[in-house]
DNA sequence: CTGAAAGCGCTTACAG
DNA sequence: CTGAAAGCGCTTACAG
């Protein structure tokens, strides 16, 4: 069929079915005024080509891609180390497929593809943007907003500015587990928060105050999302506050962390100290003992930042600017 | 600056550089015969009118979008029940970024999305595609064949199939850690494979009969690469075979099941059971005890499949058509 | 060194 | 119901 180059055109199409290049058009795009004989003849002619329109084309003449991108920072584990932007991704993905869009990916891991990628999305590759673990600073974020393309994110990147968000209850979610740890009896809290970089750090340790009020005796910051750097942090804790009998983490990776250096230490879990974790990722239940812990549903937040963005595309008046998605605290041994 | 409406094209810019668009072109190309003066007006006005030239012409025009995709079949936690996925993405993310290439990860969950994303791939959308993670007779990847856009696939969806492969040592490595674990002892192995439709389920099964010999007494398949089928496979593998002392699973996660059972039967690891898995995941290390394995290197082989995607964008020769990436035993407690 | 012109492959008023 | 024409925003020979 094929010359083994370049693809056939609409044009070819029309030889073909003996119709003008309009027309096939025309039947692509299922207008409703063409002949059923000549639609017939068209799609035929399609068959017999093997013809595909060409993206590119239509894009620059509709102005519109029919896609959205999803950006995030990442490094070799980001989908291990940020066990919530596989669930995300995949709600959103499903979404945003149900509106006829395609969800693509874009790993940022260096300022190169951070220029690149953000040449992409201002110069009209996609519809829309999705922003997901971004730093509080990011200038890609930066340069995102003085573009008009629609902008979404999970969590808030900027606090201050304006883009729309859905994010879990890091705030409630925090509160209610460290209420529920001071409810078992734990008088001495102490909480390994996240990086300080992360949006959601000051949230989740917000949450712990409000829900350890006394009882909280010392926190401390890590310097990524990684059970090394609860392993670091549970040290420091331990050695600062040498009587501490619990631990609220802002990730189950760094809990994962924090449980190991007890171990090492000679305090068991759950009867010495009890430990809590944050999102329920898959590591969670694996633990020894299973780790307590916020499910936050990351689906659901896709799924929210989908509409989100969608809707935005539309023209359509967000019903809320900041979603907010519930979350429940799964109870098990390690508290 | 902006109407709050349409972007500035490079007809803009050359209105106010005072020169026209072809020169504007010229500068943004970075052609050499462009007057220093003219090349500083055309910069000045680039900043001021906030240009940013538009993909979709640029793209129709040089046929080519200086994009790669990477086409995975999804389920919502694709990167933890697939640990090598995340990072040969970011392996073959960041050498394309070198390469100057954009990666885009496309996820594919229903017949929808896979329609959709075929027709972006065989409408020019991207100059190439890296397949991952697809089944051996994904009617995508049988679609994306009968196009000519350069194509690769991390292990080989179709068997026979022509399309330029690079996967971890199955065969070599499953064998090397089958035979370690006959060397401490064990005589009565059992293997774990893989799903049926995964392409690596044969390679690490024929691995482990390779290097168990005589020593093999049975193996059976699951239907997905979750603990929770790594749990069902060993309790029928414990029922038919209860003598077994050594259990070889096609993967980490499938181990870390298989372990769960064996604990639960009162079968310690490794006294008297070993266990050992593959992809050196990072649950491996986190089990207890923790998980001999094979470290497959799916950064490198991300690397690679960049590598080979470029070669062929550029229409060189590729100087193997199937690499294979070496891998290591990385020996635990398990076992 | 620079401009006018053609054309990449589509869609969509505008006539008829 | 259908075709001829314009134009989306670029790049690149072709002249000069």
């Amino acid at each position: 069929m094929s010359e083994g180059t370049s693809r056939p055109t609409m044009h070819d199409v029309a030889r073909v079915a003996g119709v003008s290049h309009a027309t096939v058009s025309r039947v692509l795009n299922g207008h409703t005024n063409v002949a059923p004989a000549t639609a017939r003849a068209v799609a035929d002619a399609i068959v017999t080509t093997g013809y595909v329109p060409n993206r590119a084309a239509r894009s620059l003449r509709v102005q519109s891609t029919d896609t959205v991108v999803l950006v995030a920072r990442e490094n070799v584990n980001v989908f291990y180390t940020e066990p919530t932007l596989s669930p995300m991704a995949s709600g959103a993905n499903l979404r945003l497929s149900e509106h006829g869009y395609q969800m693509l990916l874009a790993l940022v891991d260096s300022p190169r593809s951070a220029e690149r990628v953000g040449s992409l999305i201002a110069g009209g590759s996609f519809d829309a943007a999705i922003l997901v673990a971004m730093t509080n600073e990011d200038p890609l974020v930066a340069r995102l907003m003085t573009t008009n393309i629609p902008l979404v994110t999970a969590s808030t990147p900027f606090p201050g500015s304006d883009i729309p968000s859905a994010d879990t209850d890091n705030v409630g979610g925090a509160r209610a587990i460290t209420e529920r740890l001071v409810a078992t009896g734990r008088s001495k809290l102490v909480a390994i928060g996240g990086p300080a970089w992360a949006p959601v750090t000051p949230m989740r340790l917000e949450g712990f105050h409000q829900g350890a009020k006394n009882a909280a005796i010392g926190h401390t910051a890590v310097d990524g999302w990684t059970m090394a750097a609860g392993q670091r942090a549970m040290s420091e804790l331990l050695e600062r506050h040498p009587d501490l009998d619990g631990v609220v983490a802002a990730s189950d990776l760094l809990a994962t962390g924090a449980m190991r250096v007890l171990n090492e230490a000679g305090r068991r879990t759950p009867q010495d100290v009890g430990v809590v974790g944050f999102d329920d990722a898959p590591v969670a239940a694996l633990n020894d003992p299973p780790l307590s812990t916020v499910r936050s549903d990351a689906r659901a937040t896709g799924i929210a930042l989908a509409d989100m963005v969608v809707a935005q595309i539309r023209g359509q008046e967000l019903p809320q600017r900041h979603v907010v998605i519930p979350n429940d605290v799964v109870w098990r041994e390690s508290a």
